[in-house]
DNA sequence: CCAACCCATACGTTTTCGGTATGCCAATGG
DNA sequence: CCATTGGCATACCGAAAACGTATGGGTTGG
């Protein structure tokens, strides 16, 4: 059955009359009489009673009635969804992020969204180093929060800002009484290690770090997670190397100190997959700048 | 826009590919690739990810998505729901009745129509004498039991039996003692008539049943219902000639006894609008009858 | 580099739709 | 009693839309 006809439909049972269906819909009679007989025909029962004063719905006019305007509504609205969509009124964003900026960054980045998409639904998925890239590019994911960039021929980034390094160690550590911490006095020292650089770009930036200024620490443990290496930072088992934020997320115990020196930082990117053609991320890059701004 | 488009648009979408939805719907793919871009220009944003292994929705594509398959659905089950009332398989029938039939006919009536017509919701609505036609006439009730018949140009009628008049007295009355009472005993007692004939048509007939056995009963009461007239004779007010199945409904200390030498009978009807298309009426009218058959 | 696959475009044919003219029927009014 | 009016149905024609066939262009895989 085609929805025009249902449309019509609808008109000559609300005005109860072909004739004045025809000009509410700025159109002639006969075509319009010629399409409800054709509903009729394709119903296979009469839909109206013809009296001399107008048409009248039977019974199974009224049954089809109901539901043809239910229909008519929803498609319409489906049409209307689609087009709210493209436009970036409404819609579903989801939103992945890396744990080390969760503390620092949706605390303002989620009101931000909520205030500028308020018809988006949005979810939130905690990202690990290793998951990220797949997670962006089968788009369980939209956009990610990431540190450091991805960086792969079919995702686009976009660098929103940088964190320092620094060293976190136990409040009870002697290099704690010290504001910032040279280089030097970390050699020989523990370290908690995130996973090898082939698992996570910021291992990398830490080792070239290291190297740089002809450090060795020995690694006493590899951890997945920032998390994970806060909790053996507290409980003595060495140093590590994070960037400023994650001193958010860091349990009572645990302090953080710059590195005298050493500016290398890690960046902070929005990323996401270049063929998606969501409007949302132009949407959420502003967000995060914002929030990145006032951190 | 067309249903037609969003069929094809659903079809596509869970085939994941113009090919192999065209070869599902039995058509080409070229036409099917159009309707689809027109679809998209129609919405004015792209629904699919033309990849290279087949098509991919879009989220506003999803979004659409969602509401098409309803309003489809909707459609269909529209022309389906049109049908089936149109054969009666769904739907509604208001029965009207009048309340001396009541406690007579629909314990036996109500469970047949149910069994009969299971898919069909039942309304039921008390009529009285003088309403009767207009509520048939106006549509809100589709069939009416009544008694007498109506006759009316607009209005087909089909009897169904017919029951004897009675005479209803109170159980302490002398005339209670007699298995049948004899006409001439009437003679003088005061009667609990109904309304006047051009009200109610089952005046006449008790009218004619004296007139023709030449017996005058003064009348005490007029009143509307026989509900009020058993009450009437109940507290003494007089008696009444009603038919045998008023009994079933008549308040303990008021008895019937058939008239001796009087056949008169009134006869039970169903009737209904003669330009009423509706299948129910012949099933009503064999459970009708069915149930009167018991009576 | 060629073959296979899949979607997009082009063009001619067919179906369907809408407009105009007109017929039919019933109700209304002089 | 006939004429007029109001309303829907039918007939026919032109226009628009859809379908099918043929073909192009891109990417993947051997």
């Amino acid at each position: 059955m085609d929805l025009r006809r249902l449309r019509y439909f609808v008109a000559v049972a609300e005005a109860r009359s072909v004739g004045k269906a025809a000009e509410r819909l700025r159109m002639a009679q006969p075509p319009l009489s010629v399409q409800i007989r054709k509903l009729e025909a394709e119903v296979g029962a009469p839909l109206f009673r013809r009296g001399t004063r107008g048409m009248d719905l039977t019974d199974a006019g009224q049954a089809l009635l109901a539901r043809a305007g239910e229909a008519l509504a929803l498609a319409a609205d489906g049409i209307e969804a689609a087009r709210a969509v493209a436009a970036g009124s409404r819609g579903r964003l989801s939103v992945g992020y890396m744990f080390v900026l969760a503390n620092a960054m949706l605390p303002r980045l989620i009101p931000e969204l909520r205030r500028s998409i308020p018809g988006v639904d949005l979810d939130f998925a905690e990202l690990s180093a290793s998951t990220r890239e797949a997670r962006l590019l089968d788009r369980s994911v939209t956009v990610a929060l990431c540190m450091p960039a991805i960086h792969h021929p079919e995702i686009q980034v976009a660098g929103i800002g940088a964190q320092p390094f620094m060293l976190a160690m136990p409040n009870r550590s002697p290099l704690a009484r010290l504001s910032a911490v040279p280089m030097i006095r970390l050699q020989g020292r523990p370290l908690i290690a995130l996973p090898p650089p082939e698992r996570d770009p910021s291992s990398s930036a830490v080792a070239a770090l290291l190297r740089r200024h002809q450090i060795v620490m020995p690694i006493a443990s590899r951890v997945e997670t920032v998390h994970s290496a806060m909790s053996l930072v507290l409980a003595g088992e060495g140093l590590a190397i994070l960037p400023a934020c994650a001193q958010l997320g860091a349990p009572r115990g645990v302090v953080f100190r710059p590195l005298r020196d050493a500016t290398d930082s890690i960046d902070i990117a929005v990323c996401w997959r270049r063929d998606s053609q969501s409007p949302l991320i132009r949407t959420f890059l502003k967000c995060a700048e914002k929030a990145v701004a006032r951190l």
